[in-house]
DNA sequence: AAAAATTTATAACTTTGCGCAATGAAAAAG
DNA sequence: CTTTTTCATTGCGCAAAGTTATAAATTTTT
């Protein structure tokens, strides 16, 4: 049994193939089943059931898949605890970010962060909060931007700042008038959502409980907040947006966006990591830089 | 790094010495050399201090290998759980035992064990219970028989029966003529004492705290019990031992073995493990089967 | 203090094991 | 039924780890 075994196997566990696990294990397809044989064979247990499509762990392919993670875990930790030591900050820093945080927050951090750390191969992925909880703990990502508070139990927020809300009103809409909007005004007939798995729709969706009206008739939800934002300049609907892509609107719509009355409304962007989580020098170096990063532009 | 490159690494650490480590790893000297270098320069760092003799890890090196040990933990835990699913009880199990109990215990469960279980290699370490600890710790021992509560922190217990202390009075001693004898009628100057480093000798001692007269003028201080016997049987001291050294005084001498009167005083003999213990199957088999013994011989 | 022994490092050679390319077999998709 | 996809099998090459032999340095012995 060799690390690389394990390694194989996670791969395989993760993408439910053989061929894309050697694939992104960069060796060939035959490597990568031999060492998964080889391992099956030394531990006498088959791990992997091949016959169903996508690929999935037998029972004690569960468990074995489970401890060999954790194996990998404390193996890695031993090369980690070092750079720590020497204070280096180097390493693979696999990072995912929520589609709604991603296009306003990560050019204000990642040129300074990239310069100052070059040894730090940074790797972003967009992905929802639901995959990256998963990613976390599958340890196929170190750290995540997400909404404060939507991740799972083995996982770690540290919080970053808030983000409040806004409205983004229609041109054609009533509310335009006004100069901010209470929550009690909000018709949601009128109200345009991103898709499903979002965690910023279902946080619309709380803010917005207790109203009882029906959901908007258009029944748009697409999956980016500038898509949104188009469809509400042409219709006369509205949405909610946090404060961070507002920042982009162009100066002749400025006027469509609105504070919330009760201004304490607000989502938290946080630094989400796995609670048993190993590259600390180098997630501590990005919160850093991303505090820094917030700091200069106010 | 390979987990070959820790295995080497924690070799050395555990005997001070390249060239013995390198006969426990059933490797030579160079080979053992080499790994540890390649490791060295893979770290940047250097992680054992050759000048020292013994060779001592460096500060980094006593980082590096204290995470070294938890990787090999979770690693070997892989094959473990495997084991632990097939419900096989097979591997090596590195069994400690504190002199006061080996001669009187492991004959009751050793060759039954070793008799149900042909795929365990038992090996048994007869060590006081301070290099108990420190070998649990560095895992050079899984599992120990000591006397309970004598341990560390990282330490757990498994309590398996209390052994009574009795008192084994010299014929020319004038406590021979009672039947039982209270703690209040010891004299200190009369007491023969175990060398330091055995827990019993903690024991009996504690069991006379308060007692303020000077120490036996003999100062006896041997190593087994038998010793022990033998010198009190030509004395006019006495001694205390656990219930198990009195299975197998003679009838000749069965008259010299008194109870302590305030019957309750004891001590507790343990299964100690490592807090992460890691071989759970042939350890409960372990536990398991000394039981049972104790229940046969009552 | 010189000689012997012990310990770690280095060098040359051998063996083993992992990866690759090519190919086969079986199942899924068209 | 054919095509495509996916995993298994085979044979070959290279790199890594092991071995023996030997050097260098330190400690122990005489």
């Amino acid at each position: 049994m060799t690390i690389i075994q394990l390694e194989y196997l996670l791969a395989v566990a993760n993408c439910g193939s053989f061929s894309v696990a050697a694939g992104q294990c960069f060796v060939t397809q035959p490597s990568l089943s031999m060492q998964i044989k080889a391992l099956e064979e030394e531990l006498g247990v088959i791990l992997l059931d091949r016959t169903k499509k996508p690929v999935i762990p037998t029972e004690v392919g569960e468990v074995v898949i489970r401890n060999a993670r954790e194996a990998l875990r404390s193996y890695n930790y031993v090369k980690e605890s070092v750079n720590e030591l020497k204070g280096e900050i180097t390493g693979t820093l696999r990072l995912g970010v929520i589609p709604t945080v991603a296009p306003y927050l990560l050019h204000r951090f990642v040129p300074a962060f990239i310069k100052k750390y070059p040894r730090v191969e940074l790797q972003v992925h967009e992905m929802i909060t639901e995959l990256i909880c998963e990613a976390l703990e599958k340890d196929s990502l170190d750290a995540a931007l997400v909404s404060g508070g939507s991740t799972h139990d083995g996982i770690m927020e540290y919080e970053l700042f808030n983000d409040y809300f806004h409205v983004y009103v229609s041109p054609a809409n009533d509310l335009l008038e006004r100069s901010n909007i209470r929550i009690e005004d909000i018709d949601l007939k009128n109200l345009i959502l991103l898709s499903q798995g979002h965690c910023l729709r279902d946080q619309v969706l709380e803010l917005c409980a207790g109203k009882r009206s029906a959901h908007s008739r258009y029944n748009f939800e697409c999956g980016s907040l500038e898509t949104l934002m188009h469809i509400v300049d042409c219709t006369n609907c509205f949405t909610i947006l946090p404060e961070m892509a507002t920042t982009y609107v162009p100066t002749e719509r400025r006027e469509q966006i609105k504070p919330l009355a009760k201004g304490a409304v607000s989502r938290k962007i946080a630094l989400a990591v796995r609670r048993t989580y190993v590259k600390h020098s180098i997630i501590s170096a990005l919160r850093n830089e991303i505090l820094v990063s917030l700091r200069n532009e106010e």
